[in-house]
DNA sequence: TATGTATGCATAAGAAACTTATGTATATTT
DNA sequence: AAATATACATAAGTTTCTTATGCATACATA
């Protein structure tokens, strides 16, 4: 993530479990699109962190991926695990207890 | 900081900034111990992290330091200068854009 | 009384996560 | 034809954090 903001550590992660919660399925590119699209362009998923990121999830068992040919095109799908549905759990707990005690810190209004 | 999370990145100063700048002078230990009491415990300062912050931050001109002797041990007061005032604001405007942008992403219901 | 815990500073090695740069290749737009 | 978009990937370097260690005083407790 650029832009003049770094993600707090972990939260990659969550948002691609998220992503793939949602999606069903995925491959990489589409995820720097679609976080440019939902965060109007503030928050840029770089693809340096993406992929590794994505490898490791996946070599841990959270994610998995599948090939496919798109015209003459490769595309690499990934998908979310069981057990990454249930690490997407932990992790979102601990960000929203995270965010909530960041509010109380500096007294941030969110939303 | 440790315990489950580390920090987003540039929170710590943020944190530091806003300590002082609610407290007038603050010394580094009061610091963790403050931080441990708002969020009861959940987020753990360490001083191996917060040291070096504070020297970079007084290093680049946004807080001063001042030692004082309380009985026969020593204390290093730091105090935000008008520059960090400035700084702060800055921090705070991105954090909770980066925040709201978080919420967007994982639709985490905060406060 | 000595032993551990708390207070208070500091640095340093290593790990983790990110940025930036680069590389390859196809597809589409200008 | 050339530039931009799509789509993957890795690697060097930076930043920031964790964990460990060190020094020193104060206080509590066994």
């Amino acid at each position: 993530m650029a832009s003049n903001s770094s993600f707090y550590k972990g939260s990659l992660a969550t948002i691609i479990f998220k992503l793939l919660d949602e999606n069903d399925k995925m491959y990489g590119y589409e995820m720097t699109q679609k976080v440019k699209l939902i965060t109007e362009g503030q928050l840029n998923l770089t693809e340096g962190a993406l992929y590794p990121a994505l490898h490791k999830l996946e070599a841990d068992g959270l994610i998995i991926s599948s090939m496919e040919n798109i015209g003459n095109r490769m595309r690499k799908y990934y998908h979310i695990t069981r057990t990454g549905k249930k690490e997407m759990g932990v992790r979102l707990n601990e960000l929203q207890s995270f965010f909530q005690q960041m509010q109380n810190l500096l007294s941030i209004k969110i939303a």
